[in-house]
This record gives structure tokens, C-alpha cells and sequence, in this order.
DNA sequence: TTCATATGTGAACATATCTTCATATATTTA
DNA sequence: TAAATATATGAAGATATGTTCACATATGAA
């Protein structure tokens, strides 16, 4: 079982990631993308805040390459990036479970 | 395949997880002792950073309880808190050497 | 076209965070 | 005892971050 070793390089791409889901608005915006794309607004009314603020945070993310956007008529709909990125958060949210 | 529905509360408790590896030093810090007790000496030694540095961030880890201590004379080691902690991270690094 | 809706963006502010420095406490050695 | 080493802690400052607000852009409807 050996030790993890992260080069500075990595750990900083690494802690970019966690640092982007250590937001609870992020990490909500991404767990409700996480099987179907949804729009903008429907994000802002299921986390009941501002589409404004939705779209700051979507872009963040969207940048770290975490989710994409697809846009349809004059809607955006959001989802997690790829399979990379759901089982990840799968993971996280499997061991929080099992404390 | 359900999606993963966030409570406020836990959606908060997971971010604040991600929150404390989202910043490099702490994240190595982590992963330096996933398998083995480090003093904090070693550990500033290893980073390249002050040891009341270290300690700061030893103290957010270890009040988290992603960290624990163990004192031996006038050192103190810390390790990863359990084995929780470690597949977590070993998960989370093996995702991104997938990129 | 004109109006309404959906999303994106920049500035500004309050707050949080990381780091350094000085200093305190504890433990071992001389 | 005194000195040296290891760790912890509080204050302070520079920087980063989340949020709000105003406004811009784009698309569809009337």
C-alpha cells in the first residue's frame, strides 16, 4: 500500500478541483446535473438563489472543465461533464454516507 | 442510475470537506501521511513550508477529523484519520491520473 | 418591430482565507 | 538548572472569494 506522492503541480490541479466543489452552491449546482442537463433557471429555483449568482459559479466550473453547457432555443442546460466527474462525486458522496 | 439529491445540510458538511483539501498545502499535507505517521517537522521539511504553517493547517485537518495526532516525546505525528479518508483520496487521485 | 424571458458579465462590497511574525508551552539534553 | 528543539497560538495584513446589483446580449413571442 504505498503512499501518495503529489508533485506541487499536481496537488495544486487537484486541490483546483476540490477547492471549485468545497462551495456548497457549486457542489449542489453539479449534484443536480449529475444524469440530466438542466437550465439555468430551474438550478436558481432548486437551490433557490439568484440566476445571476447560478452563472458566476456555472462558469467557474464550466472553465475546470467539470460541467458543460448545451444551449437550446434561448435556455442553457447544464450536466456534469462525463462519467469522470459523476462517479467522482459518487464516490465522495457514498463515503460521506458511511459515517 | 438516481441522481444525487443534496440536502442544504449535507450539501454544506461534503463541501466543507472539499473546502479543506481544496488548498494545495493542506492537501499534501494529507497525502503524506496517508500510510504512516509524519511529525510536523518532517512534514514542513517535506513541503517546504514553516512549521507554524503546518500546524494551522494540522489543526483545521485535525478538528475536521480528517486528520488525527499522536504525541511521542516532543514530537507530534499525524496521519490520515482512517481508512475512510485514505480510499477517498486514493479514489479521487486515481480519477485524476485518468485525465 | 416591440416586448418579455433567459443568460451572461463587470463593478463593488463584505467577508473569508492564507501566510508571516512574534511569542508561548512543552519536552529533551547538557 | 539552563539551553535547545518541537509544536501551538494569536494578531495582523495582503489577497481571494461569494454575493448583489445594474446592465448587456440573445432568443422567442406577440
Amino acid at each position: 500500500m504505498p503512499g501518495i506522492h503529489l508533485e506541487p503541480d499536481q496537488a495544486t490541479e487537484l486541490a483546483e478541483v476540490f477547492h471549485l466543489l468545497g462551495e456548497p452552491n457549486r457542489l449542489r449546482l453539479v449534484c443536480s446535473c449529475l444524469d440530466e442537463p438542466v437550465s439555468v433557471h430551474d438550478l436558481a429555483e432548486q437551490l433557490g438563489i439568484s440566476s445571476s449568482l447560478v452563472s458566476h459559479h456555472l462558469r467557474l466550473l464550466k472553465a475546470a472543465r467539470l460541467m458543460r453547457a448545451e444551449k437550446r432555443g434561448r435556455q442553457v442546460f447544464y450536466q456534469a461533464a462525463d462519467e469522470h466527474v459523476r462517479r467522482m462525486l459518487r464516490d465522495m458522496t457514498d463515503h460521506l454516507d458511511e459515517e
